[in-house]
DNA sequence: AATTATATTAGAATCATTCTAATTTTTGAC
DNA sequence: GTCAAAAATTAGAATGATTCTAATATAATT
C-alpha cells in the first residue's frame, strides 16, 4: 500500500474509507490518466474489488471537489477525469474517444475577454477536435 | 412566410418540409440565438405547431450537418447551438445555463499545437466559464 | 460504549437523446 | 399527372450516463 494515497485523501478533507482507497490507487498509482466513470468500474471489476457503481461515481465527484482530480468538459455524454493537475488542455478524438495532453505554453490565449459585469473568470478550457 | 428562411433549408440539401420551415421560421425569424432542443419544443407548444419531438431531434441534427446552425459543446448534458455562425467564443454560466458571445478577435490564440501524426484541426472550441 | 455524522449500496428514477417501425410526404421517372 | 422509390415524420419504446432513495454499514466524537 503506497502512504501518499492515503495522505492525498486525508489531507484533502475527505474520510479515508476502503472503497476511497482502492479507486485512489487505481488513479494514482501510475502515471497520468484520462478517464470516464465506466473505465473505473471495469477496472474495479477486473481486480475484484466490490465496490458499487454509486461509489465509484460519488468518489470521483468527491475527489474533484477536493481536486484531487479535475473534470474535463467534453461533448460527449460521458463526463470525463484527468489525474494531471497542471494547467494544459487536450486535443480530443471524437471518433476513437481519445484525449491527447497539450501543454499549457503551446497554447495559451492572446488575451483574455474581460467576463461581463459581476462575474469573475472560473477557468477556460480549450478543445480541439481532430480528425 | 420569409422566403430567404425557405431557401437556406434548400440551399443546403435538405428537403422542404413544412416541419422544417416551422422550426427554422423559430431559429432564424429574428435575432442570433442560443439555444437548446428543449427551447424549441417549448417555443412549438406555444404557437401548436404540432411537430414532434423526435423530429425536433432531427431537425437540430440535419441543421447542424448542413451548417445551418451549430451545435456548442458544453459540459451540460444538453446539447446547445448557436444561429450565428460566425467564428466565435463563448463565455457560460453554469449556475444560470447562460450563454455569452465572446468576438473571435477578443481571445484567438497564440499559437496552434500541431495536432498528432495523421490528424488535422476539425475545429476548436474556448468555453470559459464564469461565476 | 454510545451517539452522531458520513459512506456505501442495490436498485429505482431521471432525463436528454436515439431508435424502431409504421405512416406520410416528397421526389423523380415515365 | 401518376406511380414507385426515397426520405421525413411520428408515437412511443429503448438507451445510457448519472443521480436519487432509503436502508445498512462504517467512521468520528462524546
Amino acid at each position: 500500500m503506497k502512504n501518499f494515497i492515503k495522505k492525498k485523501i486525508e489531507n484533502s478533507g475527505l474520510r479515508l474509507t476502503s472503497q476511497r482507497v482502492k479507486i485512489a490507487q487505481i488513479l494514482f498509482d501510475g502515471p497520468h490518466m484520462h478517464f470516464t466513470a465506466e473505465h473505473i468500474k471495469l477496472e474495479v471489476e477486473k481486480k475484484k474489488l466490490n465496490i458499487s457503481l454509486a461509489t465509484i461515481y460519488n468518489a470521483l465527484r468527491d475527489f474533484n471537489e477536493k481536486n484531487l482530480i479535475h473534470q474535463i468538459k467534453l461533448e460527449s455524454a460521458r463526463n470525463w477525469y484527468d489525474t494531471c493537475l497542471e494547467d494544459h488542455h487536450h486535443f480530443y478524438n471524437s471518433k476513437t474517444q481519445q484525449l491527447i495532453d497539450i501543454k499549457k505554453n503551446e497554447i495559451s490565449l492572446k488575451k483574455y475577454p474581460s467576463p461581463p459585469n459581476g462575474f469573475k473568470i472560473k477557468k477556460y478550457d480549450v478543445i480541439i477536435e481532430i480528425e
